[in-house]
DNA sequence: TCTTAATTATAGCAATGGCTATGATTGCAC
DNA sequence: GTGCAATCATAGCCATTGCTATAATTAAGA
């Protein structure tokens, strides 16, 4: 790339290339996170919920083919996070529980900091299932924040949201 | 599936199957979106600062490699999102800068908003990058009303984050 | 037991988003 | 004008995430 003296010419300013580069790249990588997440997450609930958490339930929760969910649970798999008994369903190692519970508790501070801010309890579960994958530690730390300072709206919210035992 | 008698006998509560589908689907819709919100958002930014967009400089600032960015533009061409003059850069359609124009404003008013809940400004600047595609209209209102709520911080934060003419 | 329905696995396809290596153009400086 | 450096295009590879169609296995009821 070549380096333009005319920069300066136009008032309009960019934020620091290096900078924008590691949003970027940080992004990316959550991107990568998202489905893992999701589904050690919604294992996790059907656990709790039916004891069992078979592909088909999954797939059925995700909106996709059970195929597409019998390929990724190899996936999970091999990666330590579930452990496949056949014809049992699938259950979660203690890697696995870990990072559901992580991503349990993120997700429904998410949501129910969105109810806090008075925004709609289905726009709320809609935009966190999203929104959760790219919040950090610090901005949960601060979504936490504002939900203890408005303890009847927050409280209210976080309780709307409970889905475990 | 078969449906379950003793799901009752468990305490834990899941959410309804179908409103949890229709979260996964939409966040999957939004998924496909962000690479193009990004690139055209970004390509409007180095319009107005350099007056030319060329793809070394769209992937320095995105982190990728050039013939990542050149198979990427020849798809936003094909969308008509954007116009290429060979060997003069890239230029945005009339439907590329209506899509770059609302992606900037959605992106400035979530950087924003983090920014007013006391996150750190680099930390609002990463994260916002991932949440800004999954905010709904409903979720980009709130957050506007919250910023005009909180109009120290949200100001200077809407300033510290403004990067047009 | 044995038959059947549920469950899971596999094969094969497509689209997307990365990469490196290399070739082709073009603009600009000399 | 010519040559070189910058810019862009292309080929070929891989991984991921989806899909449909179909096979294989298992659990369970008659
Ligand atoms: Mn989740
Ligand atoms: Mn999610
Ligand atoms: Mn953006
Ligand atoms: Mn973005």
């Amino acid at each position: 790339m070549v380096e333009r003296a005319d920069s300066s010419e136009s008032n309009a300013v960019l934020v620091d290339a290096n900078a924008q580069v590691e949003s970027f790249r940080q992004t990316r990588n959550n991107r990568r996170s998202e489905l893992v997440e999701d589904y050690v997450e919604l294992i996790a609930d059907l656990l709790d919920h039916d004891h069992e958490a078979r592909q088909v339930d999954i797939a059925q929760r995700l909106g996709v083919a059970q195929p597409t969910v019998a390929k990724m649970l190899k996936r999970l798999a091999t990666e330590g996070l579930v452990q496949q008994r056949r014809y049992r369903g699938i259950f979660l190692t203690v890697e696995g529980k870990n990072l559901a519970e992580k991503s349990r508790e993120r997700h429904q501070i998410v949501e129910a900091f969105l109810c806090a801010l008075g925004i709609s309890p289905e726009t709320a579960r809609i935009d966190a299932e999203g929104i959760e994958h790219h919040v950090s530690a610090e901005t949960l730390r601060a979504f936490t924040t504002f939900l203890e300072q408005t303890p009847q709206k927050g409280g209210m919210a976080v309780a709307a949201t409970v889905r475990k035992i």
